[in-house]
DNA sequence: GCCAACGTTGGC
DNA sequence: GCCAACGTTGGC
């Protein structure tokens, strides 16, 4: 089982949105590097962080959890969509997505800032700097610290 | 809203 | 295949 983190601006899809919804595929990365995160690794099952960015306070709402194969992202070949790519080929899809269900929300955020200044979190990819990657690997120490600064000693 | 960091595109 | 120009991300 992995650890990912996703982000997301709460302007265009937040966790309540997630919330409201229960499930629904995470549309729109269009980045190979995390594409491969998705199309390769990603498993059923899998934890999910959620991670709002340009907002207030930017940090860590709450968790999610992977709930479907990767499968190709249907946005890709609709031309009336934000996020059509005219260049993926129907019969070798060049982005893909996996469902995400939703799990909660932390009691609190955990702003990026703090998470900067948490031992253990130096080398998480959220906390580098010029990080852009919308799709992250966590490591399960770094899960564990998370849930633990989250409050959440169950799940730590 | 600014702009640094980063990724992609396309002429050559 | 280099790299300048351009576009995007996302903290601040």
């Amino acid at each position: 089982m992995n650890y990912w983190l996703l982000k997301t601006e709460p302007e265009v899809f937040s966790l309540d949105d997630l919330k409201a919804a229960g499930r629904e595929h995470w549309d729109g990365v269009r980045n190979y590097q995390a594409r491969n995160f998705i199309r390769d690794e990603m498993k059923v099952g899998d934890g999910v962080l959620i991670y709002h960015s340009r907002t207030q306070p930017i940090g860590i709402v709450g968790e999610a959890r992977v709930a479907s194969e990767p499968y190709p992202d249907p946005t890709q070949f609709n031309a009336d969509e934000k996020y059509y790519d005219p260049k993926s080929p129907a019969d070798n899809p060049r982005w893909f997505v996996v469902d995400i269900e939703y799990v909660d929300h932390f009691p609190k955020v955990l702003p990026l800032a703090d998470l900067k200044q948490t031992p253990g979190l130096e080398k998480m990819v959220l906390t580098q700097k010029g990080s852009r990657l919308s799709v992250q690997p966590v490591r399960p120490d770094e899960w564990t610290i998370v849930q633990r600064l989250a409050g959440r000693a169950d799940k730590a």
